[in-house]
DNA sequence: TCTTGACTTAGAGTTAGCTCTGGATAGTAT
DNA sequence: ATACTATCCAGAGCTAACTCTAAGTCAAGA
């Protein structure tokens, strides 16, 4: 056995094991320690990493507040307040809350965009099936599609109706 | 007047002008025309910019492509199909075919993000009202929701439970 | 013993997308 | 004419989040 550390899970898993587990890449891990994102990452006698599960368990938590938009800086802070306890639960739930509304309007905006794209997607699989995309924008159904989605009283989105 | 440009629109926008109607700043704007974002602008004979509204419709189309997760260079070949004509319907229809698919598992991702970021909020609220995280973590409503959020066959979902 | 391969460190390099600097020129207002 | 603002260009600098390099340590298998 290569990996002694990862045979005997009682003691943990070692960088290699967490790299598989996690897609992470060693270097990734050992960045996301330096910036104080792993905190409780202990080493063993040859000063080799030993990742527990709740070291597993942190990194998921951080994959969540990384795709929920926060920043390496923004989540060490977070961490940070975790580490001080009950004294930090309005700093954390005011986060989690600011989270949850941007998340929110993230949303609503990719929203706006799929319907963009998905008009798109519809032009032009008319254009391909008329031949060029003059003849789409005249279609009938196209163009009742465009109005339905479109004239409304956003100014920016009758803006895009043109282009490409 | 300033901006002779923009008091006469039929001879189109100045620089400073779109920089208004579109937030993006000069510096941007320059930098898109520089990466071949904006084939269509001209230059008066003082060598200024003038922008049309057809160049505003396509600043409205590249920010929806942007937003959709395009890169910049993914943008210029859009755009250069586009200038090729009818014979790039197939690539442009592609492009957004996928993006669509891109942007269906990126609003998915999100709703799983928006379900664990809408938990912590409600434990942490919860911890706030009983003084402290642990009497939340014992809390029946709180332990309920978890249960009913988390204890899925979904294993990345089970381990985040008890981290922050 | 030697090789293999995973690990260690500090620190340099990369990529995307801006963002700014400096110095010159152009256009308008008084 | 003077002052002021907007614009031009080339190119350097910045930030975030990695990503890699170099030089060396360590443990296990043949």
């Amino acid at each position: 056995m290569v990996n002694s550390v990862e045979s005997d899970k009682s003691k943990g898993f070692n960088i290699g094991e967490v790299v598989k587990q996690t897609g992470l890449s060693a270097h990734t891990l050992r960045y996301y320690e330096k910036e104080g994102l792993l905190p409780f990452v202990t080493k063993n006698s040859s000063g080799i990493r030993v990742y527990t599960t709740t070291d597993l368990r942190w990194l998921s938590m951080i994959e969540c507040l990384k795709d929920s938009g926060l920043q390496i800086k923004e989540i060490r802070q977070y961490i940070e307040w975790f580490r001080q306890g009950d004294s930090t639960l309005q700093q954390r739930l005011d986060l989690f809350a600011n989270r949850r509304k941007v998340l929110e309007a993230e949303m609503a905006r990719m929203q706006v965009v799929m319907n963009k794209i998905t008009f798109k997607e519809t032009l032009y699989t008319t254009a391909l099936k008329l031949g060029s995309l003059a003849a789409a924008d005249e279609d009938k159904t196209i163009m009742r599609l465009k109005k339905k989605l479109f004239d409304s009283p956003d100014d920016f989105d009758k803006r895009i109706q043109e282009a490409g």
